[in-house]
DNA sequence: TAGATTGTTAATCGATTAACAATC
DNA sequence: TAGATTGTTAATCGATTAACAATC
Protein backbone atom coordinates (compact mmCIF):
# COMPACT_ATOMS: atom_id res chain seq x y z
CA UNK A 1 0.00 0.00 0.00
CA UNK A 2 0.96 3.54 -0.32
CA UNK A 3 -0.24 4.04 2.77
CA UNK A 4 3.10 4.75 3.97
CA UNK A 5 3.31 8.18 3.51
CA UNK A 6 -0.37 9.14 3.78
CA UNK A 7 -0.96 10.08 7.42
CA UNK A 8 -4.32 8.69 8.62
CA UNK A 9 -5.87 12.43 8.95
CA UNK A 10 -5.27 13.23 5.26
CA UNK A 11 -6.25 9.36 4.27
CA UNK A 12 -9.80 10.55 6.13
CA UNK A 13 -10.07 13.63 3.84
CA UNK A 14 -9.62 11.65 0.59
CA UNK A 15 -13.10 10.80 0.22
CA UNK A 16 -14.54 13.81 0.41
CA UNK A 17 -12.03 14.91 -2.25
CA UNK A 18 -13.21 12.59 -4.66
CA UNK A 19 -17.01 12.69 -4.23
CA UNK A 20 -16.10 16.66 -5.00
CA UNK A 21 -14.30 16.38 -8.09
CA UNK A 22 -17.11 13.41 -9.32
CA UNK A 23 -19.96 15.40 -8.28
CA UNK A 24 -19.97 18.95 -9.80
CA UNK A 25 -19.20 18.02 -13.58
CA UNK A 26 -16.02 20.31 -13.00
CA UNK A 27 -14.02 21.10 -16.07
CA UNK A 28 -10.86 19.25 -17.09
CA UNK A 29 -8.65 20.83 -14.19
CA UNK A 30 -9.32 21.26 -11.16
CA UNK A 31 -7.33 23.04 -8.08
CA UNK A 32 -6.59 22.44 -4.95
CA UNK A 33 -8.25 25.98 -3.82
CA UNK A 34 -11.20 25.68 -5.83
CA UNK A 35 -11.83 21.95 -3.79
CA UNK A 36 -11.12 23.76 -0.22
CA UNK A 37 -13.34 26.53 -1.27
CA UNK A 38 -16.42 24.17 -1.96
CA UNK A 39 -15.55 21.71 0.77
CA UNK A 40 -14.74 24.68 3.57
CA UNK A 41 -11.20 23.02 4.20
CA UNK A 42 -8.16 25.08 4.73
CA UNK A 43 -6.48 25.02 1.20
CA UNK A 44 -2.91 24.62 2.48
CA UNK A 45 -4.48 21.46 3.72
CA UNK A 46 -5.72 20.32 0.71
CA UNK A 47 -2.73 21.01 -1.91
CA UNK A 48 -0.78 19.13 1.09
CA UNK A 49 -3.04 16.03 1.00
CA UNK A 50 -3.16 15.62 -2.63
CA UNK A 51 0.79 16.10 -3.11
CA UNK A 52 1.21 13.49 -0.28
CA UNK A 53 -0.87 10.96 -2.57
CA UNK A 54 -0.26 12.11 -5.80
CA UNK A 55 2.32 14.41 -6.93
CA UNK A 56 0.89 15.47 -10.44
CA UNK A 57 -0.31 18.85 -9.54
CA UNK A 58 0.92 21.70 -11.51
CA UNK A 59 1.69 25.36 -10.74
CA UNK A 60 -0.98 27.65 -12.50
CA UNK A 61 -2.96 24.71 -14.13
CA UNK A 62 -4.21 22.47 -10.64
CA UNK A 63 -4.96 18.90 -11.38
CA UNK A 64 -6.27 17.40 -14.45
CA UNK A 65 -9.44 15.76 -12.67
CA UNK A 66 -9.90 12.32 -14.46
CA UNK A 67 -6.68 11.87 -13.55
CA UNK A 68 -6.52 12.75 -9.90
CA UNK A 69 -9.76 11.30 -9.71
CA UNK A 70 -7.82 7.77 -10.80
CA UNK A 71 -5.09 8.22 -8.14
CA UNK A 72 -7.40 8.49 -5.00
CA UNK A 73 -9.69 5.81 -6.36
CA UNK A 74 -6.59 3.64 -6.29
CA UNK A 75 -5.05 4.65 -2.79
CA UNK A 76 -8.42 4.26 -1.10
CA UNK A 77 -8.83 0.72 -3.01
CA UNK A 78 -12.46 1.86 -4.64
CA UNK A 79 -11.22 0.59 -8.26
CA UNK A 80 -10.62 -2.92 -7.36
CA UNK A 81 -14.62 -4.43 -6.49
CA UNK A 82 -14.28 -6.38 -2.73
CA UNK A 83 -16.97 -9.02 -1.97
CA UNK A 84 -18.78 -8.88 1.22
CA UNK A 85 -21.45 -11.05 2.74
CA UNK A 86 -23.93 -10.21 5.29
CA UNK A 87 -25.15 -12.56 8.65
CA UNK A 88 -28.52 -11.48 9.85
CA UNK A 89 -31.28 -11.41 7.50
CA UNK A 90 -33.29 -8.81 9.70
CA UNK A 91 -34.74 -5.54 9.20
CA UNK A 92 -30.85 -3.72 9.54
CA UNK A 93 -29.31 -6.92 7.31
CA UNK A 94 -32.30 -6.59 4.86
CA UNK A 95 -31.68 -2.76 4.49
CA UNK A 96 -27.89 -3.30 4.05
CA UNK A 97 -28.31 -5.85 1.16
CA UNK A 98 -31.18 -3.12 -0.62
CA UNK A 99 -28.52 -0.16 0.06
CA UNK A 100 -26.99 0.30 -3.46
CA UNK A 101 -24.36 2.82 -2.65
CA UNK A 102 -21.76 0.56 -1.58
CA UNK A 103 -20.49 -0.23 -5.65
CA UNK A 104 -19.46 3.41 -5.31
CA UNK A 105 -16.20 2.07 -2.53
CA UNK A 106 -15.35 -1.03 -4.84
CA UNK A 107 -17.87 -3.01 -2.42
CA UNK A 108 -20.47 -5.33 -2.99
CA UNK A 109 -22.82 -7.49 -1.29
CA UNK A 110 -22.96 -10.75 -2.33
CA UNK A 111 -25.44 -11.75 -0.11
CA UNK A 112 -26.83 -12.73 3.28
CA UNK A 113 -27.14 -15.90 5.85
CA UNK A 114 -29.29 -16.40 8.50
CA UNK A 115 -30.37 -19.32 10.41
CA UNK A 116 -34.38 -18.24 10.23
CA UNK A 117 -35.74 -20.62 7.92
CA UNK A 118 -38.33 -18.07 7.40
CA UNK A 119 -36.28 -15.45 5.91
CA UNK A 120 -34.01 -18.13 3.95
CA UNK A 121 -35.21 -17.90 -0.18
CA UNK A 122 -32.02 -19.62 -1.25
CA UNK A 123 -31.70 -16.43 -3.60
CA UNK A 124 -29.97 -14.02 -1.65
CA UNK A 125 -30.83 -15.47 1.89
CA UNK A 126 -29.14 -18.89 2.55
CA UNK A 127 -29.15 -21.04 5.71
CA UNK A 128 -26.01 -19.88 7.46
CA UNK A 129 -24.82 -23.62 7.23
CA UNK A 130 -23.84 -22.94 4.03
CA UNK A 131 -21.53 -19.45 4.92
CA UNK A 132 -18.26 -21.41 4.75
CA UNK A 133 -18.78 -22.86 1.53
CA UNK A 134 -19.29 -19.88 -0.11
CA UNK A 135 -16.69 -17.97 1.41
CA UNK A 136 -14.02 -20.47 0.42
CA UNK A 137 -15.37 -20.98 -3.28
CA UNK A 138 -16.32 -16.79 -3.51
CA UNK A 139 -12.70 -16.32 -1.66
CA UNK A 140 -14.54 -14.32 1.15
CA UNK A 141 -13.04 -12.06 4.04
CA UNK A 142 -15.39 -9.22 5.07
CA UNK A 143 -18.81 -10.05 6.91
CA UNK A 144 -21.44 -7.58 8.11
CA UNK A 145 -22.63 -9.38 11.31
CA UNK A 146 -26.50 -8.18 11.60
CA UNK A 147 -27.93 -10.16 14.54
CA UNK A 148 -29.02 -9.80 18.12
CA UNK A 149 -26.29 -9.27 20.64
CA UNK A 150 -27.31 -12.44 22.35
CA UNK A 151 -26.30 -14.78 19.84
CA UNK A 152 -23.33 -12.00 18.66
CA UNK A 153 -20.28 -13.74 19.67
CA UNK A 154 -21.57 -17.95 18.61
CA UNK A 155 -22.23 -16.28 15.15
CA UNK A 156 -18.94 -14.49 15.24
CA UNK A 157 -17.37 -17.21 15.65
CA UNK A 158 -19.10 -19.41 12.67
CA UNK A 159 -17.64 -16.23 10.90
CA UNK A 160 -14.47 -17.07 12.11
CA UNK A 161 -14.66 -21.07 10.99
CA UNK A 162 -15.70 -19.62 7.30
CA UNK A 163 -11.97 -17.88 6.84
CA UNK A 164 -13.54 -14.35 7.72
CA UNK A 165 -11.11 -12.04 8.74
CA UNK A 166 -12.42 -8.06 9.02
CA UNK A 167 -16.34 -7.66 10.34
CA UNK A 168 -18.25 -4.84 10.55
CA UNK A 169 -20.46 -5.62 13.40
CA UNK A 170 -23.34 -4.20 14.16
CA UNK A 171 -24.33 -5.60 17.23
CA UNK A 172 -24.11 -3.40 20.39
CA UNK A 173 -21.04 -5.87 21.83
CA UNK A 174 -17.77 -6.37 22.28
CA UNK A 175 -16.38 -9.15 20.26
CA UNK A 176 -13.84 -11.78 21.29
CA UNK A 177 -11.40 -12.61 18.32
CA UNK A 178 -8.09 -13.74 17.20
CA UNK A 179 -4.98 -11.54 16.83
CA UNK A 180 -5.09 -10.86 12.95
CA UNK A 181 -9.04 -10.29 12.76
CA UNK A 182 -10.33 -6.69 12.10
CA UNK A 183 -13.35 -5.61 14.07
CA UNK A 184 -14.73 -2.46 13.38
CA UNK A 185 -18.15 -1.67 15.40
CA UNK A 186 -20.95 0.39 14.30
CA UNK A 187 -22.93 2.03 16.64
CA UNK A 188 -25.74 3.91 15.25
CA UNK A 189 -26.95 5.19 18.74
CA UNK A 190 -23.62 6.78 19.46
CA UNK A 191 -23.78 8.48 16.25
CA UNK A 192 -27.19 9.61 16.83
CA UNK A 193 -26.33 10.72 20.90
CA UNK A 194 -22.92 12.49 18.97
CA UNK A 195 -25.43 14.37 16.72
CA UNK A 196 -27.69 15.70 19.32
CA UNK A 197 -24.98 16.01 21.83
CA UNK A 198 -23.90 19.14 19.29
CA UNK A 199 -26.74 20.43 19.02
CA UNK A 200 -26.46 21.80 22.70
CA UNK B 1 -22.11 22.69 29.21
CA UNK B 2 -19.68 21.36 31.20
CA UNK B 3 -17.99 21.26 27.18
CA UNK B 4 -15.83 24.23 28.21
CA UNK B 5 -12.79 22.31 29.86
CA UNK B 6 -13.16 19.02 28.07
CA UNK B 7 -11.04 17.89 24.79
CA UNK B 8 -13.08 17.08 21.62
CA UNK B 9 -10.90 13.80 21.96
CA UNK B 10 -11.94 13.32 25.35
CA UNK B 11 -15.64 13.51 24.97
CA UNK B 12 -15.14 10.77 22.35
CA UNK B 13 -13.72 8.30 24.41
CA UNK B 14 -16.12 8.92 27.19
CA UNK B 15 -18.69 6.46 26.03
CA UNK B 16 -16.43 3.64 25.69
CA UNK B 17 -15.46 4.46 29.80
CA UNK B 18 -19.39 4.31 30.28
CA UNK B 19 -19.72 1.49 28.72
CA UNK B 20 -17.39 -0.45 30.10
CA UNK B 21 -18.01 0.54 34.03
CA UNK B 22 -22.10 -0.53 33.13
CA UNK B 23 -20.76 -3.84 31.55
CA UNK B 24 -19.04 -5.75 33.92
CA UNK B 25 -20.18 -5.91 37.17
CA UNK B 26 -17.71 -4.06 38.49
CA UNK B 27 -17.13 -3.51 42.46
CA UNK B 28 -17.96 -0.09 44.37
CA UNK B 29 -14.76 1.54 43.04
CA UNK B 30 -12.70 1.10 39.94
CA UNK B 31 -9.28 2.62 39.26
CA UNK B 32 -8.42 4.78 35.88
CA UNK B 33 -5.53 1.91 35.97
CA UNK B 34 -7.98 -1.20 34.97
CA UNK B 35 -10.11 0.65 32.70
CA UNK B 36 -6.81 1.80 30.79
CA UNK B 37 -6.15 -2.50 31.09
CA UNK B 38 -9.25 -3.58 29.87
CA UNK B 39 -9.66 -1.23 26.91
CA UNK B 40 -6.13 -0.90 26.09
CA UNK B 41 -5.48 2.78 26.65
CA UNK B 42 -2.66 4.66 27.74
CA UNK B 43 -3.65 4.86 31.71
CA UNK B 44 -2.23 8.44 31.93
CA UNK B 45 -5.24 9.05 29.37
CA UNK B 46 -7.70 7.52 31.03
CA UNK B 47 -6.89 9.31 34.46
CA UNK B 48 -6.73 12.35 32.11
CA UNK B 49 -10.33 12.22 30.96
CA UNK B 50 -12.03 11.33 34.33
CA UNK B 51 -10.14 14.14 35.97
CA UNK B 52 -10.86 16.30 32.92
CA UNK B 53 -14.67 15.34 33.80
CA UNK B 54 -15.13 14.33 37.19
CA UNK B 55 -12.48 15.72 39.79
CA UNK B 56 -13.94 12.92 41.97
CA UNK B 57 -11.42 10.59 42.01
CA UNK B 58 -9.21 9.68 45.03
CA UNK B 59 -6.09 8.53 45.64
CA UNK B 60 -5.54 4.72 46.68
CA UNK B 61 -9.04 4.13 46.26
CA UNK B 62 -9.90 5.06 42.26
CA UNK B 63 -13.53 6.01 41.86
CA UNK B 64 -16.55 5.19 42.77
CA UNK B 65 -18.40 3.37 40.26
CA UNK B 66 -21.92 4.52 39.88
CA UNK B 67 -20.80 8.10 40.99
CA UNK B 68 -18.57 8.16 38.01
CA UNK B 69 -21.07 6.51 35.54
CA UNK B 70 -23.56 9.51 36.49
CA UNK B 71 -21.10 12.21 35.92
CA UNK B 72 -20.20 10.60 32.58
CA UNK B 73 -23.75 10.12 31.93
CA UNK B 74 -24.52 13.79 32.67
CA UNK B 75 -22.00 14.89 30.44
CA UNK B 76 -22.85 12.74 27.76
CA UNK B 77 -26.47 13.67 28.05
CA UNK B 78 -27.85 10.34 28.58
CA UNK B 79 -29.50 11.13 31.55
CA UNK B 80 -32.34 12.98 29.65
CA UNK B 81 -34.26 11.84 27.36
CA UNK B 82 -34.16 13.38 23.62
CA UNK B 83 -37.21 12.82 21.13
CA UNK B 84 -36.66 12.51 17.69
CA UNK B 85 -38.29 11.21 14.39
CA UNK B 86 -37.73 9.55 11.36
CA UNK B 87 -38.39 11.06 7.64
CA UNK B 88 -38.67 8.44 5.41
CA UNK B 89 -40.07 5.09 6.35
CA UNK B 90 -38.77 2.97 3.82
CA UNK B 91 -36.68 -0.45 4.67
CA UNK B 92 -33.86 1.17 6.68
CA UNK B 93 -35.89 3.90 8.23
CA UNK B 94 -37.77 0.98 9.73
CA UNK B 95 -34.90 -1.00 10.59
CA UNK B 96 -33.88 1.93 12.72
CA UNK B 97 -37.59 2.57 14.42
CA UNK B 98 -37.25 -1.26 15.49
CA UNK B 99 -33.53 -0.38 16.93
CA UNK B 100 -33.95 -0.29 20.49
CA UNK B 101 -30.80 0.34 21.42
CA UNK B 102 -31.29 4.09 21.38
CA UNK B 103 -32.50 4.58 24.67
CA UNK B 104 -28.50 3.70 26.60
CA UNK B 105 -27.96 7.08 25.19
CA UNK B 106 -30.87 9.18 26.24
CA UNK B 107 -32.57 8.73 23.24
CA UNK B 108 -36.17 7.71 21.48
CA UNK B 109 -37.48 7.51 18.14
CA UNK B 110 -41.03 8.30 18.67
CA UNK B 111 -42.12 7.52 15.54
CA UNK B 112 -41.49 7.86 11.45
CA UNK B 113 -43.33 9.73 8.85
CA UNK B 114 -43.71 9.28 5.18
CA UNK B 115 -45.19 10.24 2.10
CA UNK B 116 -46.40 6.53 0.33
CA UNK B 117 -49.67 6.16 1.86
CA UNK B 118 -49.06 2.50 1.67
CA UNK B 119 -46.56 2.63 4.55
CA UNK B 120 -48.67 4.88 6.81
CA UNK B 121 -50.22 2.98 9.37
CA UNK B 122 -51.10 6.07 11.62
CA UNK B 123 -49.25 4.36 14.48
CA UNK B 124 -46.16 4.75 13.59
CA UNK B 125 -45.79 5.53 10.70
CA UNK B 126 -47.65 8.93 9.56
CA UNK B 127 -48.12 11.36 6.70
CA UNK B 128 -45.46 13.67 6.09
CA UNK B 129 -47.89 16.31 5.93
CA UNK B 130 -47.92 15.95 9.94
CA UNK B 131 -44.73 16.47 10.38
CA UNK B 132 -44.59 20.29 11.22
CA UNK B 133 -47.67 19.81 13.92
CA UNK B 134 -46.30 16.48 15.24
CA UNK B 135 -42.78 18.22 16.24
CA UNK B 136 -43.92 21.68 17.30
CA UNK B 137 -46.69 19.67 19.32
CA UNK B 138 -43.85 17.76 21.34
CA UNK B 139 -40.81 20.15 20.97
CA UNK B 140 -38.80 18.05 18.32
CA UNK B 141 -35.81 19.50 17.04
CA UNK B 142 -33.77 16.19 15.98
CA UNK B 143 -34.97 14.77 12.42
CA UNK B 144 -33.49 11.57 10.78
CA UNK B 145 -33.17 11.79 7.05
CA UNK B 146 -33.81 8.40 5.71
CA UNK B 147 -34.88 9.02 1.94
CA UNK B 148 -33.93 8.36 -1.64
CA UNK B 149 -31.55 11.06 -2.48
CA UNK B 150 -33.79 12.35 -5.03
CA UNK B 151 -35.40 13.91 -3.02
CA UNK B 152 -33.63 14.05 0.01
CA UNK B 153 -32.52 18.03 -0.54
CA UNK B 154 -37.03 18.89 -0.27
CA UNK B 155 -37.82 16.90 2.08
CA UNK B 156 -35.19 18.24 4.31
CA UNK B 157 -36.31 21.44 3.35
CA UNK B 158 -40.07 20.26 4.92
CA UNK B 159 -38.20 19.07 8.18
CA UNK B 160 -36.75 23.27 8.21
CA UNK B 161 -40.15 23.92 8.22
CA UNK B 162 -40.96 21.96 10.92
CA UNK B 163 -38.55 23.11 13.27
CA UNK B 164 -35.72 20.39 12.66
CA UNK B 165 -32.54 21.71 13.74
CA UNK B 166 -30.30 18.84 13.42
CA UNK B 167 -30.47 16.24 10.89
CA UNK B 168 -28.99 12.60 10.68
CA UNK B 169 -28.31 12.56 7.21
CA UNK B 170 -28.90 8.82 5.66
CA UNK B 171 -29.01 9.85 2.50
CA UNK B 172 -25.46 10.17 -0.25
CA UNK B 173 -25.87 13.62 -0.58
CA UNK B 174 -24.86 16.73 0.84
CA UNK B 175 -27.64 19.12 1.84
CA UNK B 176 -28.12 23.25 1.86
CA UNK B 177 -29.27 24.02 5.16
CA UNK B 178 -29.28 27.83 6.78
CA UNK B 179 -26.69 28.54 9.68
CA UNK B 180 -27.20 27.20 12.62
CA UNK B 181 -28.78 23.90 11.92
CA UNK B 182 -26.50 21.18 12.06
CA UNK B 183 -26.82 18.11 9.56
CA UNK B 184 -24.47 15.05 10.55
CA UNK B 185 -24.03 12.92 7.38
CA UNK B 186 -23.91 8.82 7.82
CA UNK B 187 -22.60 6.86 5.33
CA UNK B 188 -22.33 3.36 5.71
CA UNK B 189 -20.94 2.69 2.59
CA UNK B 190 -17.76 4.97 3.27
CA UNK B 191 -17.66 3.12 6.82
CA UNK B 192 -17.59 -0.59 5.15
CA UNK B 193 -14.85 1.01 3.00
CA UNK B 194 -13.04 1.77 5.75
CA UNK B 195 -12.90 -1.39 6.87
CA UNK B 196 -11.85 -2.61 4.11
CA UNK B 197 -8.94 -0.52 3.67
CA UNK B 198 -7.76 -1.20 7.35
CA UNK B 199 -7.62 -4.81 6.34
CA UNK B 200 -4.99 -4.54 3.80
C1' DT C 1 4.30 3.75 57.42
C1' DA C 2 4.29 1.92 52.63
C1' DG C 3 2.07 1.53 48.48
C1' DA C 4 -1.34 2.35 45.19
C1' DT C 5 -3.52 5.64 42.85
C1' DT C 6 -4.58 10.28 41.90
C1' DG C 7 -3.71 14.93 39.61
C1' DT C 8 -0.27 18.15 37.53
C1' DT C 9 3.60 19.91 35.10
C1' DA C 10 6.83 19.30 31.35
C1' DA C 11 8.28 16.82 27.03
C1' DT C 12 7.02 14.69 22.86
C1' DC C 13 4.50 13.79 18.96
C1' DG C 14 1.40 14.54 15.01
C1' DA C 15 -1.35 17.53 12.45
C1' DT C 16 -2.59 22.10 10.95
C1' DT C 17 -1.48 26.56 9.49
C1' DA C 18 1.52 30.27 7.89
C1' DA C 19 5.23 31.98 5.02
C1' DC C 20 7.63 31.60 0.95
C1' DA C 21 10.20 29.87 -2.90
C1' DA C 22 9.51 27.31 -7.39
C1' DT C 23 7.28 27.03 -11.86
C1' DC C 24 4.25 26.74 -15.82
C1' DT D 1 6.65 38.87 -18.18
C1' DA D 2 3.06 38.60 -14.52
C1' DG D 3 0.12 35.92 -11.97
C1' DA D 4 -1.88 31.85 -10.35
C1' DT D 5 -1.00 27.82 -8.34
C1' DT D 6 2.04 24.37 -6.76
C1' DG D 7 5.23 22.19 -3.22
C1' DT D 8 8.25 22.91 0.87
C1' DT D 9 10.10 24.61 5.10
C1' DA D 10 9.14 26.64 9.56
C1' DA D 11 5.79 27.96 13.27
C1' DT D 12 1.81 26.93 15.81
C1' DC D 13 -1.53 24.28 17.87
C1' DG D 14 -3.72 20.33 20.17
C1' DA D 15 -3.32 15.89 21.98
C1' DT D 16 -0.63 12.22 23.96
C1' DT D 17 2.85 10.52 26.85
C1' DA D 18 6.32 10.74 30.45
C1' DA D 19 7.89 12.19 34.96
C1' DC D 20 6.75 13.29 39.42
C1' DA D 21 4.62 15.27 43.42
C1' DA D 22 0.36 14.79 46.37
C1' DT D 23 -2.57 11.91 49.26
C1' DC D 24 -5.67 8.53 51.32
Amino acid sequence: MAKSNVSKATLGRLPMYLEYIKSADIGKTISATAIARALSLGEVQVRKDLNAVSGIGKPRVGYTTHELAEKLESILGYDKTTHAVIVGAGKLGKALMGYNGFKTYGLEIDCAFDSDESVIDNSQVFHVDNLGKYCKEHDIHIGILTVPSSVAQSVCDIMLDAGITAIWNFAPCRLKVPDGVVIQKENLALSLAHLNLNTK
